[in-house]
RNA sequence: GCGCCAUUAGCUCAGCGGAUAGAGCGUCCGGCUACGAACCGGGAGGUCGCAGGUUCGAAUCCUGCAUGGCGCACCA
């Protein structure tokens, strides 16, 4: 435009990608082919125009016009090799980059009932959500995870009285056994438990009293289980929030509950409607909601949707500027009506709801059907057992939330070998072997990373760093940055597991064909630094999806 | 009946408007007297569910259909 060879009074929306082929450069873009028709010019033509005003550049060695009319970027290979010291310079804060600009998001997930052992299906749940909570971390936003317990309602009574029931039975008492009780075996340690503690005491007890006290000391003894399960895959939650709060009376004597329908009230959203009290979602059409939603029922009782209004309320009053959930997709039906309501509330658009596609368990090939309430289950704890934490994470993130997930019990124990996460961590390990053969105690308790810092303290000179191999390596090392920001932007963790694989495989490839501890001091002195700069991506890689990165294997 | 998600290599899945559709597993052939072979290289294998449409260009967007999963309570 400037040298007057093109006339453009707009310019439309184009993009600038690294090609799939790398033989098409190191960027590659389409804005001859989109402006050619406001240009009134050939794409091939403007193609060669723009490229012409690029090349030059000085991180720029090749330009290129392809196929219909793609302009295609090689970068120079110091441009290149610099990525070495960005990335050592940066350390674990390669990578990030400033979508979030510092705003705060809350991510809330798993959220399992605290009346017994979470399913498989909320391990995915975890994985993803802590994983997708570093992620935002890692791309400027300030994060709290947040786990919202379910300590109200009909099903801790039911727990309550599954457990008296069990409690009773022990002590010799004939119960019969209501069908719509919880009938797994936990609810039987939890019951011998009691009477190891407290023995009969409680068989005279009036029914209410002792179910309210089991309730208690029930409900307790599983949310730290909860808790420790999740701790025990490195999945550590911010905030514990009870729905209880939302019912209690405030000094006003209202509850968050009655607040929060205050609120829609006034905004116009309340209605009342054969002896019930209806939010109109309907009035809010733009979120998809088919009909109005009952927030207080006939009998007078408060509706979970109400009280998950108060809920979300809360965390909007708490400041959050963002709120993702994660749900599994049995709960679809759900998100209408939740994203009307924190509109009408007065956030709209300011709720995310991460929709997980289900976990089916298999053994053997064959489906494990699982319920709770009749105690068929195998529970997320001892998956955890039986697959390790690294493996289980990973097996879990590999894949897009919205595609179902087949958990083979079997496969997954007897591939462990092969499962990707290893392929990945044997880099890691790998790398810590060099650096510490390199710097000459290979059978050292020093931390690498004070190894390598020891071993590299001569500086080198990175122009050496010219082998194809070498130079795919440095092209994976600094694409971290495009991977936080897609995987972010899509709150897509499976990104990073995908370029976790992607950059060992390059790292494996270079160290295949490029011999580190080589006699020539100097390009042995540059190999160990950009072996390196890989080793501190890849931890940091393996960081954001919540595996470990050992150093010995 | 309505809604959400899916359908891509033998299997499990990426890719989600661009240039010859990719990876792992499986299969076939090759590579350790150098830093970890839990590794690397190569081959075979695909009308991207079907039919229309939009576009300079469609696995990708739109419509319809088929198949599968999950939902459609004054349950939680």
């Amino acid at each position: 435009m400037e040298s007057g060879q093109i006339a453009l009074t707009e310019v439309p929306e184009v993009e600038l990608e690294r090609p799939r082929d790398p033989s098409h450069g190191d960027w590659s873009t389409n804005v001859a082919l989109k402006s050619a028709k406001l240009a009134e010019q050939s794409p091939r033509a403007l193609a060669e125009i723009i490229a012409e005003g690029i090349a030059g550049h000085a991180d720029v060695s090749a330009v290129e016009v392809a196929g219909p009319g793609f302009i295609n970027l090689r970068l120079s290979d110091a441009a290149l090799q610099r990525v070495v010291g960005q990335v050592r310079e940066a350390g674990g804060d390669w990578g990030r980059v400033d979508l979030g600009r510092g705003r705060r998001v809350q991510v809330e997930f798993v959220s399992a009932n605290p009346v017994g052992p979470m399913h498989v299906g909320h391990g995915r749940w975890a994985a993803l959500g802590d994983s997708m909570a570093a992620i935002l971390a890692h791309a400027g936003w300030s994060v709290e995870r947040e786990f919202y317990v379910n300590d109200a309602g009909v099903q801790m009574d039911i727990f309550a009285k599954s457990v008296a029931a069990r409690y009773l039975e022990l002590s010799g008492r004939t119960v019969e056994f209501a069908a719509e009780w919880y009938q797994g075996a936990y609810i039987t340690e939890i019951a011998r438990e009691i009477v190891a503690d407290e023995g009969d005491r409680w068989v005279a007890a009036p029914a209410s009293e002792r179910e309210a006290y089991f309730r208690e000391k029930a409900y307790a003894q599983v949310l730290e289980h909860l808790k420790g399960v999740l701790h025990g895959m490195g999945c550590d939650f911010d905030v514990w929030f009870s729905e209880r709060t939302l019912h209690a009376p405030g000094s006003d004597g209202l509850s968050d509950v009655d607040r929060a329908i205050a609120k829609l009230t006034e905004a116009g959203y309340i209605y009342e409607a054969d002896g019930a009290t209806w939010f109109a979602s309907t009035k809010l059409p733009e979120w998809g909601d088919d009909k109005d939603r009952v927030l207080r029922k006939a009998d007078g009782d408060l509706t979970y949707f109400a009280a998950d209004i108060a809920y979300h309320e809360d965390k909007f009053e708490r400041g959050f500027d963002r709120v993702i959930n994660i749900w599994g997709a049995d709960h679809h039906g759900y998100v209408a009506r939740m994203k009307a309501a924190c509109a009408a509330l007065g956030h709209p658009g300011q709720l995310d709801i991460v929709i997980g596609q289900l976990v089916t368990l298999l053994r053997n090939g064959e489906v494990v059907r699982m319920s709770k309430r009749t105690g068929e289950m195998v529970t997320f704890e001892e998956l955890l057992d039986d697959v390790g934490a690294d493996a289980a994470r990973y097996f879990f993130l590999r894949r897009s939330t919205d595609q179902p997930l087949d958990f083979d019990i079997g496969l997954a124990k007897e591939q462990s070998s092969e499962n990707p996460v290893y392929y990945v961590q044997y880099a890691h390990a790998r790398i810590c072997s060099i650096l510490r053969k390199g710097a000459g105690t290979p059978e050292t308790d020093e931390s690498v990373a004070d190894t390598a810092v020891r071993l590299t303290a001569g500086g080198a000179d990175l122009s050496l760093l010219a082998d194809p191999a070498e130079l795919t390596l440095l092209r994976k090392l600094a694409e971290l940055t495009e991977v936080v920001e897609d995987a972010a932007d899509a709150l897509a963790p499976h990104k990073l597991a995908h370029y976790a694989e992607d950059l060992a495989a390059s790292f494996h490839q270079f160290y295949t064909l490029c011999h580190v501890l080589d006699d020539d001091p100097a390009l042995r002195a540059a190999r160990l630094q950009l072996v390196d700069a890989s080793r501190i991506v890849l931890a940091t890689v393996l960081g954001l999806i919540g595996v470990s990165a050992p150093e010995r294997m």
